[in-house]
DNA sequence: CATATTTCTCAACAACTGTTGAAAAAAATG
DNA sequence: CATTTTTTTCAACAGTTGTTGAGAAATATG
């Protein structure tokens, strides 16, 4: 059918295109067969290579949030490394939360896209989505708490939940729909879309943060 | 097969269960055979309430949406009306956005709870569901913008856009997934569970809000 | 080279897909 | 009552669904 095989790289490319239909239409928007015709590839050799249909969203959705974790994960380190003992700072903390998101390591590449719009969708399946979404970032979060809790020892630990909820509300809304970014922004590059942004999510969600998290008045009213 | 029929108890018995199963497997992961079955109805009677599945779906969606939108109208005008033709006030104009999720005209019965789903799974469905989004919301939209204008004159164009992202994609995903809330709160009940929402979103939006279109060095920055 | 392992193709599987037209049942109308 | 209109059922439609097992082709191993 396709191109030729040197080691794995139809594999590659169903992964691809399976990436971008399953964030286009969905898990049960994508027929085996549209996908195999999308990858120039015969349709058995999907399951061939992961097993199942779910299987291979799976592997889709995996590929990068290792990479994401990784560099997330590395962003906290930072953060706590530079505390010491101490607390750490809210600023950065909430920072390194969004910074890894516009990594200029790797570019927002179409790939890239397309995984934050299946992480939208993944977050929005009440059926087995959220269970994927623990899998996938249930360590993460857990550390981001426990920093915050460091970070704002006076706050009350509901309050911290909804400030990270409210958090990754938006990223996750905004990530999946940078394309639309470009209609507010006219006609910059990508790159500083992306920068502009990052600009301005940070210091919206360290006021929210304070606002809630460390206003005495505002937790008197209570 | 199911009940008898007092005027078209059947037709809305099939939006229902058809709110319920789209919100929970989103458009194609439901069948008109598991919709029919659910609603203890013939697979036949959907197509000719509404001509299509399709035309099933965006009745779902628009049974609620207006009720919705009406809310929202008013509590916009209600901002502007008090504001006469000065400079709305920022504080009440974002609490309008947020207020009428709340509106306790309406308990958040299963039915809304399902629909904010959808609304949420619409919202992150590149193909059509964005479409779908402008249809419901644009006007709606459109008449909080200039109001934002109005009320942050000196506010750039962009963070205006930007913060009302954000704002969205927060209410969206914590309307959607209200019931994760129950976790973080630990066994209130349900309406006390929204008013604890509703009460950290705002301060939480205001702020940010604030910091982004209000703050003068923040701007200067750039 | 021969052999073993991985990668890939083909055809077929039973089950399910949304939609329709004709006819039956029920309700409304006069 | 007879009638028209609305609501509901039934059966069938042509096409598609994910998955599989057997075997071919390609690659790796020794």
């Amino acid at each position: 059918m396709g191109e030729k095989a040197t080691k794995g790289v139809r594999r590659e490319r169903i992964l691809d295109e399976a990436e971008k239909l399953f964030s286009k239409h969905g898990f049960d928007g994508v027929t085996m067969r549209q996908l195999a015709r999308a990858a120039e590839v015969d349709v058995a050799l999907a399951s061939y290579h992961f097993k199942n249909k779910r299987g291979l969203f799976d592997a889709v959705l995996w590929r990068r949030s290792e990479i994401m974790n990784d560099l997330r994960n590395k962003a906290l380190d930072e953060v706590l490394a530079a505390s010491g003992d101490g607390a750490p700072d809210i600023d950065a903390l909430i920072d390194s939360c969004i910074k890894p998101l516009f990594d200029p390591e790797f570019e927002l590449t179409e790939g890239w896209r397309h995984y934050y719009e299946l992480v939208a969708y993944v977050n929005n399946q009440p059926e087995w989505g959220r269970e994927i979404m623990k899998e996938h970032f249930a360590p993460l979060l857990e550390r981001y708490l426990a920093a915050f809790r460091q970070a704002l020892p006076d706050a009350q630990e509901e309050d911290i939940y909804y400030c990270y909820h409210f958090l990754s509300g938006a990223i996750t809304l905004t990530m999946a729909q940078t394309g639309r970014m470009d209609i507010y922004s006219g006609g910059k590059t990508k790159s500083e879309d992306m920068l502009s942004i990052y600009k301005r999510m940070t210091p919206f969600m360290i006021a929210g943060f304070k606002a809630l998290c460390a206003d005495i008045q505002n937790r008197n009213q209570e």
